[in-house]
DNA sequence: CAGTTCTCACCTAGGTGTAAAATT
DNA sequence: AATTTTACACCTAGGTGAGAACTG
């Protein structure tokens, strides 16, 4: 019924926009590494303190963390809609407001100038309904404070578990966004199956399903 | 430090706007009943669910109930300003979003046509930091979700409570504003000083302080 | 039986009035 | 003495993974 919020979240640092313009954040699309245009259109998630000046925008680190995954086909909460199972890779849209179309969750991201869209290898992941392996689920134990309850701090640190040291003081990262950097970006997005194991790639369980 | 919400909040139903403009919902300007305009313009409140389409607004009950008072005068939490023991008017704000004059929530209300401010002389309350009023402090126990805490299920209905049980079904009135009555509110506004004890006339305490 | 759904104890985050303490 | 601030117990609301139950 409910969707699942992702863990670690998408967060994101841009420069180089007009203070006084105002812009949209949306993150989207949602590929499916290597597979053709799912049948219908995946919906984005646009980031709630959107059409905001650029000025704001630059001012704080935009954070992702609000935006749930669901695997219900008939979702109708406005949740991401994803396969189990399936890697995925988050992108993220910079839309300057000018011209009044209006963008609904829906509606296909506009083309042209004045959108931007970026997307990070190092954020792909992969959907799973239960978790596959022992390294993300004690990740998440550990960094996510709603799991809280399930930390367990007078452990033995056995073999596979010194691994996890690596993550103690470890941050999800910010990026930085530049428009300058746009071209080099557009190189890299083609084929990034990246499978740096700093992310939550294996990570992110999509929800429980249905109203 | 922080502020504290309206209990109950003000909640609106409004008709006949174009369903395909851009609205902006706005709830200001907290009146001092009869006084002369304060040296400092006080603060709007933009409803969040803002600039949206006046289909989307006619289609659900609009609900102010995140607003937050405060009585620190440096607040730069966004929340309204007001000073307490004073007696207050909530106004709200239907503004079309044609031209684009962006609008903050420091900005002084845009007039003209396409700016409707509606006023209701039942919504007028007086601003406390301890309830000065046995009577409120039950009604809000009784019907605030927040407060349950305090619930005292099996008790005494002894004389003065007694009137409290005319709450017992009561709701917060959904009010439905229409343009037509445009023209008929404004002979309304000027002097209100309502004191129907059917709404949260001296109840709702401006909160704790400063930062 | 691999994968999914459901329920649950255990958290975070934050909205209540209370009563004591501080302020004026 | 009257009003405001502060700390607090007790709620609502909702995000965790665990593990039982369910599904194909």
């Amino acid at each position: 019924k409910a969707g699942r919020r992702m863990f670690p979240a998408m967060r994101v640092k841009i420069a180089g926009l007009d203070p006084h313009q105002q812009y949209v954040y949306h993150s989207s699309k949602w590929m499916v590494a290597g597979n053709a245009d799912s049948p219908v259109p995946p919906r984005a998630y646009i980031h709630p303190d959107s059409l905001a000046s650029g000025d704001t925008w630059m001012r704080q680190v935009v954070s992702f963390d609000k935006l749930k995954l669901t695997n219900n086909e008939l979702d109708d909460q406005g949740h991401i809609i994803l396969h189990s199972m399936h890697k995925y890779q988050p992108r993220v849209h910079v839309i300057r407001k000018d011209f009044s179309s209006e963008l609904s969750q829906n509606k296909p991201v506009p083309s042209g100038e004045g959108v931007k869209t970026f997307s990070f290898p190092e954020t792909v992941f992969t959907t799973v309904t239960a978790y596959q392996n022992q390294q993300i689920t004690r990740l998440k134990i550990d960094r996510n404070p709603f799991a809280k309850g399930f930390r367990d701090s007078g452990r033995n640190r056995t073999g596979l578990e010194a691994i996890m040291e690596t993550y103690a003081f470890w941050r999800p990262p910010v990026r930085t966004l530049t428009f300058e950097d746009f071209t080099n970006m557009q190189k890299q997005q083609g084929g990034s199956t990246g499978t740096s194991p700093t992310t939550s790639s294996t990570g992110t369980p999509s929800p429980s399903g249905a109203a």
